[in-house]
DNA sequence: CACCAGGCAAACC
DNA sequence: GGTTTGCATGGT
């Protein structure tokens, strides 16, 4: 089926997928090199399916044409589209976020640099939270190259059109491995036993993350922290990169800490609580400014020293 | 060689 | 309560 949706702008497609390949490598999705197309199989309803997404128009006039190709099952047109714009967050309006911070002494520059970069988000919560533990404490480098090895061991793969796509491990041959299988590939045994022991509570219906949908963000906190290999960090990036909530702060993460010394010019890395402080303000809006001081670390790597 | 990476749990006071 | 330590590895 072939449908088109017009994001609420401003919405920059090229920005969204050129951040896929910054931070590391983008593993079971393809995109074009100028960055105008997104292909991925993604699970819609359980249903696995071929997403082609393109963009046409422009930063302020977004257009996307997406085809999706149901491959083992059926789903309504309706469906599909809602899972689209869920993931490319079409329909969130970003301009009081603009309007509110344009005048702002540290982050006014920030904001308009990365002006219509919008999240998009995982395709699949378990997809989403593995990625997650994988990239705690490492760098993402290295989270990147666990990550395919993970796929490689116990993803699929499915043709769609004479071309080759790799589809993320699910729960059930997660759970199949063994820690010595991921202790191979250079996993900590700690790792490893969060990963498995996930998908495994996942298999025996002792957790159930679509059920997580429909709970506020502090119920998903209560919810999950229990869980072995699960702190507030790893939910606040499930909340953000899994879910696209749009007011989480990860105020203890290193990089927005590093983010923030940046732009703010301070001395010292701030802690967790004077990130906390100074972004009182950033509400309803803390994942957006989280986000895009994320992206600033990657185009000016150099933490400046003031010393 | 030291120290840091978009942390976490267990073991300590 | 809060604080320290080990974890595996790659990059700088």
């Amino acid at each position: 089926m072939n449908f088109t949706i017009s994001p609420k702008p401003p919405f920059d497609f090229q920005k969204m997928m050129k951040r896929l390949t910054v931070t590391g490598k983008t593993h079971v999705l393809k995109l074009s090199y100028d960055f105008t197309q997104y292909e991925k199989i993604v699970r819609i309803e359980h249903v696995f399916c071929y997403v082609k997404v393109n963009t046409n128009g422009s930063v302020e006039k977004p257009l996307l044409s997406c085809e999706v190709i149901p491959l083992d099952g059926e789903i309504s047109e309706a469906k599909a589209k809602m899972k689209i714009q869920q993931l490319f967050s079409t329909e969130l309006d970003l301009s009081s976020l603009y309007d509110h911070f344009s005048d702002h002494e540290q982050l006014g520059s920030v904001l308009s640099r990365f002006k219509g970069l919008k999240l998009l988000t995982e395709t699949d919560l378990f997809e989403a939270i593995i990625k997650i533990i994988i990239g705690q404490q490492v760098n993402l480098t290295f989270a990147g190259t666990l990550t395919e090895r993970l796929i490689k061991l116990a993803g699929k793969e499915v043709g769609v059109g004479g071309d080759v796509f790799q589809i993320f491990p699910s729960p059930e041959s997660t759970a199949k491995l063994t820690y010595e299988d991921l202790r191979q590939m250079q996993f900590s045994q700690r790792k490893a036993e969060y990963i498995i022991d996930l998908a495994r509570m996942i298999t025996d219906g002792q957790l159930d993350l679509e059920a997580l949908w429909n709970k506020s963000d502090e119920e998903i906190l209560q919810k999950l922290l229990p869980i072995r290999g699960i702190g507030k960090w790893t939910i606040e990036c499930l909340l953000i990169f899994g879910m696209g909530r749009p007011d989480i702060l990860p105020a203890a993460d290193i990089g927005l800490r590093n983010a923030v010394r940046n732009v703010w010019k301070l001395q010292e890395k701030p802690t967790e609580e004077d990130v906390r402080l100074l972004a009182e303000d950033w509400q309803p809006w803390r994942t957006y400014i989280t986000y895009y001081l994320w992206e600033s670390l990657n185009q000016t790597p150099e933490v400046v020293d003031h010393t």
